[in-house]
DNA sequence: AGCGCCATATGATCTAAATCATATATGCAA
DNA sequence: TTGCATATATGATTTAGATCATATGGCGCT
């Protein structure tokens, strides 16, 4: 089923672009043109088929990542077996920043869709980084918020009961996507393995807060209809 | 129970120190002792009675801390008043890093046990960072070490089971004393919530690792007896 | 020394979520 | 277009862990 590596033709492209791409990612927001411009000098485009691996733990670290188009999952897998999804990398985020400071990688990366990523290669990035302390400052904080990120995700899955799970990771969503109609990034099985429970449960769970009113589900599409008595539904 | 603010008598120290204290903290093992008498020359020492709160959400972040003594719990408080635990900082350990970039803080932090803190002061840190890039590049390191530690508590609180979380827990703190004997940094009960589960399952399930000879508790000492079979427990 | 509080500890019961089982829908591929 | 694989969906049963109850032990305070 998974490909050890797979790539896709550039001609299924679906959309040509020029530019600063990365403009568009949360992540870089605050960095200037000229640093953004610098960024992009750095990347190597990469297409990988739904299924392919593109790294696994051991693997020389070359870099960070950031999410052209498609998804990615990071995860785990214990010695028994069982995989243990990290993170999800959906649209316009970035993953595996870590690896700037370490030889290799940590864990599996996944395309759950046909994706496209750029690499930003690590020695190039630590080299900009360090001849320009008004970048670093700006990398500095960019960790420090994926910190807050982290932390805020061990509280979701803290929350014991799946509502408080499902509610939590929809909010952030909303957050993200900046949008009471948001997104889902992957299919639900994965979200469900995310928010540690069984796709039964996410599905019952989901309905259960469709039949209260307070989120509709459409597809890939949730609709946030009562966005307070979302919140309320951490116990 | 919880005193808003809470102080001890200096005197009440067990020792006197003088010289680099913070050169003992792993987190900043790497730094040159330079750096590490710059950073103590903007530190104020703090001294909290146990169960007083440091800060609370909203206060003006003032800075990060460092635990000289005694333990820390950083938790959040649920709209429906749950609380959740998402760091316990004890000896040696630095926590609120984030605060740098944030005008508040956004959880409590209540002292375990009566403790000392230095406080190192937001400002001047950042200014400290800003003149000199060896320095902003060691930070940038400690911030990705602290990225990569999160998403293994992360790891940690999706094994479902509670041996496998307790399990994690234990190498862990294994790993960060490099001994096969640990101490646990505060009683079973925080630890407990910490790892998302009632101190009930924790304590019958510590008791099923040591009837397994797989561990043995003593007070607050944990001797790990088969390290393979404990690295094992992962299901 | 004595009292009281809280950590430690363990049993009994209850319940929510996992598991097992299956059915329908949907998207992709031949 | 049909067919297969996979996502979505839901019911029945099992079970692990939460909850409730209660007991013991150790430490600090007066």
């Amino acid at each position: 089923m998974k490909n050890t590596f797979g790539t896709l033709e550039p001609s299924s492209l679906k959309t040509k672009r020029s530019g600063l791409i990365l403009e568009e990612f949360p992540v870089f927001a605050t960095l200037s043109k000229e640093h953004l411009s610098n960024i992009e000098k750095i990347t190597r485009q990469i297409l990988l088929k739904k299924g392919s691996v593109l790294f696994s733990p051991g693997d020389a670290a070359e870099g960070f990542y950031a999410v052209l188009d498609g998804a990615l999952r990071m995860y785990r897998v214990s010695p028994k077996g069982k995989e243990i999804t990290l993170e999800i990398a959906g649209l316009k985020s970035t993953f595996a920043e870590a690896s700037l400071f370490s030889d290799t990688y940590h864990c599996f990366a996944e395309a759950l869709k046909d994706s496209e990523l750029y690499l930003i290669r690590k020695a190039e990035f630590l080299n900009m980084i360090r001849e320009d302390i008004q970048f670093a400052m700006e990398w500095i904080r960019i960790l420090s918020m994926q910190v807050i990120h982290l932390r805020q995700r061990i509280e979701e899955l803290s929350l014991k009961s799946p509502r408080a799970k499902i509610s939590s990771y929809i909010i952030l969503l909303a957050e993200m996507q900046n949008s009471s109609s948001v997104t889902l990034p992957v299919h639900r099985k994965a979200i469900a393995t995310l928010l540690g429970m069984t796709q039964e449960t996410f599905y019952r769970t989901a309905k259960e807060l469709e039949n209260e009113r307070i989120v509709h589900f459409d597809g890939q599409k949730v609709e946030i209809i009562n966005y307070t008595l979302l919140e309320e539904m951490f116990e």
